[in-house]
DNA sequence: CCCTTAATGGGACTCCCGTTCCGTTAGGAT
DNA sequence: ATCCTAACGGAACGGGAGTCCCATTAAGGG
């Protein structure tokens, strides 16, 4: 029988040689992407455009990503390492209100919620771009839970509170907003669903229920 | 000079002789659109292959909405008029539990959360599909705020709440779980939905700011 | 029932996205 | 410094989505 001499496994380029070139390919092929998500929206993301954009050639960018939603999936994983540290200002409510504002002021952010809105697109057409935009959530809500947590060990809330829980009850109302209206995400709304969330935690809404 | 004879106003095709066959194109075409969101998302949405499901020629579906995202606008516009009545249960934790249960049923269902994803993703990549998406929420959210204006004539809520704030409040979590986690949308999460929306206008957090 | 023309449908054509082929460049190990 | 080959880039190719043209069908008014 013969050797199959071919294709010794050709896997996923850019694993094998990680460095120098094929990183500074990924960094400026990433803010392209991110700079067309903005300008165009996931919908008009053309691979051919933001090969150009960054002075890469197009069979590199189908090579290694091969489609948009790939793209975006890694483009959500880099966005994901950089986390912002959130601030603490010892209070529940002043830290669910800068956790408001600070979604808040993202989603109103001409380029940051456009890209926002792309990514979350993405994630509705492929299942790998859903598993990193769950994963950049995940990551988001446990740097924000400690909070509550802390304020439940204080005694404002009761004590079997789900801290995530709480947490993206803030972002909910923010998220739904943007999605379905066409009124503006000012800081009334985001103290608005800071204010809700923390009242309904009082309240015992998000203890954890036996699973 | 020379009169123009040709393109007195083309207009939009359909608006001219509404009635017998192009209504039935219509209702096929929406229809098999309908089909094709739940099969394959909205990022898969082929013109032509939503023509040979209706039964339709090509050409037709290209000339009356051009593109994937009117279609579907159009079909939000579908889909406004039909809105299920809302059951009154008496107490505002009913109704709002009965609103939040109807919310992640819907979304739970494989056909209509399949449908429901799709659309938000064309009204996140089109102008026009994005104002049917919020009428359609515009209507939905109607239907069912004067169940908590009643509660406010019952003394239940402060007098000044926003009803529209209170209802939204309800199926912003189920919306924001669906897009943003791998959790299935089941009754419990509806009913503390629901309780949250609740204990957080019991509490004020719904009052109408001055604008 | 007949006439006008709005609306549809088939087929050919065009253009652009994604793929393939192969030569060139540059990691990284020795 | 040298070699091997992973990774890149240009160019040509193929296929399918969207457009155009014109013959055919059937609303809807008289």
């Amino acid at each position: 029988m013969a050797v199959e001499p071919s294709t010794p496994e050709p896997s996923t380029p850019g694993t094998v040689r990680p460095g120098g070139r094929t990183a500074r390919v990924r960094a400026a092929v990433l803010r392209a992407a991110e700079d067309a998500l903005v300008e165009h929206g996931f919908s008009g993301l053309d691979l051919g455009d933001i090969a150009q954009r960054a002075e890469v050639g197009r069979t590199t960018v189908y090579r290694r990503w091969g489609s948009t939603t790939a793209l975006v999936a890694d483009l959500l994983a880099d966005m994901a390492e950089q986390s912002l540290p959130r601030t603490d200002s010892g209070s529940l409510a002043g830290d669910l209100r800068a956790n408001a504002r600070l979604v808040q002021r993202t989603l109103a952010d001409p380029r940051q919620g456009a890209l926002f809105r792309a990514v979350i697109v993405a994630a509705t057409c492929d299942p790998d771009a859903a598993e990193a935009l769950r994963h950049f959530y995940r990551r988001r809500v446990e740097e924000w839970a400690p909070c509550v947590t802390a304020a439940v060990e204080r005694g404002e809330l009761p004590p079997d509170t789900d801290g995530s829980e709480v947490v993206r009850a803030v972002s909910a109302p923010l998220y739904y907003r943007m999605l379905t209206t066409a009124e503006p995400l000012d800081e009334a709304s985001a103290d608005r669903a800071a204010e809700a969330a923390e009242a309904a935690a009082r309240a015992g809404a998000y203890r954890r229920r036996d699973a």
